[in-house]
Order: structure tokens, then sequence, then C-alpha cells
DNA sequence: TTGACAATTGAATAAGTATTCAATTATAAT
DNA sequence: ATTATAATTGAATACTTATTCAATTGTCAA
């Protein structure tokens, strides 16, 4: 019984290359974690977040003025990012600092950057 | 008058450290192209279709199986794709072959899959 | 030209999510 | 204790978007 009977709406019609694709196909977990890894990053105010931690720790009111929002809208976006482990934080006094926590982060920055340059 | 007066609903904290970053941030246009890439790969389906393009150029019928889904559906986001640049295709009889047309898609993948499988 | 199949497209629906607003917690200073 | 400021949180709203369904286009074969 072929695997796609039901919810594909059409015949195979390169079964080899169908097959070995299927068999060289990371499983679905992976590709939830890597589809939920770009969108945590495929938004403007979290890309501008993560790029400022880049260059310096910094409060959520700093990140408020640098981004020119408000600090309630900053703090649910860290809140992501910190759930996520991408940003951690320590808190000083009344204020919480934040951090980059991952590498892999700025490395894909680097690679988006090459492609905006590449492209029109 | 502070840039941030209106929008921002604190006060700067630490001024040289805001206006460090600030001075080193990409403008807004940069942001959101980076952030719209992202997006682009932030999406389970999309990714499947990548990184079974990047085994083998297929036809929509083809992807449709190995996804199991409707052709519908991924021609949908084919059309996403295709206007974003990262895939082109080419008709040939009845059927359209795609392949991939960015060379970074790949490298984003790579890291993508460090970080994946450098956390839990 | 008619029928069959691949693919695309538009509209509708459903699900997800970013920001706002109001309320609350945490800390420090008076 | 009380006040002020930083930050977080929950609920509501507005917006975006992935998939479905139905209809259409493009190509080939009979």
């Amino acid at each position: 019984m072929a695997r796609n009977e039901f919810s594909c709406d059409c015949n195979v019609i390169h079964q080899e290359a169908v097959d070995e694709v299927l068999e060289k196909m990371p499983d679905e977990n992976t590709f939830n974690r890597l589809a939920d890894l770009f969108k945590l990053i495929g938004d403007t105010t979290r890309c501008r977040i993560l790029f400022a931690l880049d260059q310096k720790e910094m409060c959520v009111c700093d990140l408020a003025n640098v981004l020119n929002m408000t600090k309630s809208s900053i703090s649910h976006q860290l809140a992501v990012l910190r759930r996520s482990g991408v940003v951690k934080c320590r808190r000083s006094g009344k204020e919480v600092y934040y951090t980059l926590d991952d590498d892999h982060i700025v490395k894909l920055f680097e690679i988006g950057l090459e492609h905006i340059n590449h492209k029109g």
C-alpha cells in the first residue's frame, strides 16, 4: 500500500526520485524544529533585538529606545527569545540585562546579509 | 529633541550604549528583508520542499508525494518560493520541474541543523 | 476536438501571532 | 510604609498566512 494513498492527490510520476529523496529527508521533528528556529528570527523586531544584543548587553529600556518601541512589546519578544534559548538575562537592581546565548544566530545573520546583498 | 520621545515609553538608561548600538544597526529596509528571508524558510512545508529540491530536481507531483500533501498546497508554496527567487522552474511537457536557485539556503540549513543538534 | 492529467490560481476559512492596554511583580530609595 | 521606576504578564485586537476547495490554464494523446 502506497504511503501517500490518502493525503496526496496524484500518483507518483518519478518513483525512483521520490524514493531516493524520501530516504534522505530528515524526520518530521527535525523539520519542525528547523522551521521554528527560522520563524524565531523571521520577525523584524526580534531581528533588531538580536542585532542590538550582538553589539552589547542591554536592559529592556535600552532596547525600547534603540528600537523605538514600548517596553511591553520588547518584553514580550524577549520572553519568546528567552524560551527558545537564544538570549539569556540577569537582573541587576531594577533592571534586567539581556545577552545573546547562541553562536549560531550571528552566523545565520551573516549568511542572510550575504543573501540580501547578493540579490537586487 | 530625543528621537524616541513619542513611541518609546521610557527614558534612556544607558545613553552611551544606546547611541553606540544605534550607530551600528542596519537600516529598516535591511531588517525587513532579512526577516522576510528567514520567514520564508520558517515554515515546515517550505523547509521540506527546499530540502527535497536540494537533493533532486522535482515536479509538483513528486513533491506532493514526498511531502504527502496536495498539489495545490505545494503549488501555492512553490509560488511563494519562486517570487522570492529561491527556486526556479522549467516546463517539460505537462510537468513543471523545480530546482533550487540560491546557494545561501543550503548554508542556512546547515547552520540551523547544527543549532538543533547542539541544543536539547 | 475531445478527454485526461499536471499545474496554477482565487476566494474562503482557520490558525497563528505581534502589538496594545491594563494590571501586577520586583527592586530601590525616601 | 510609601512612592517611583523597571519589567513582566494576560487578555484583546488586528493582521498575516497556510491549507482547502473549486475553477481554470496548459499540454499531450487519441
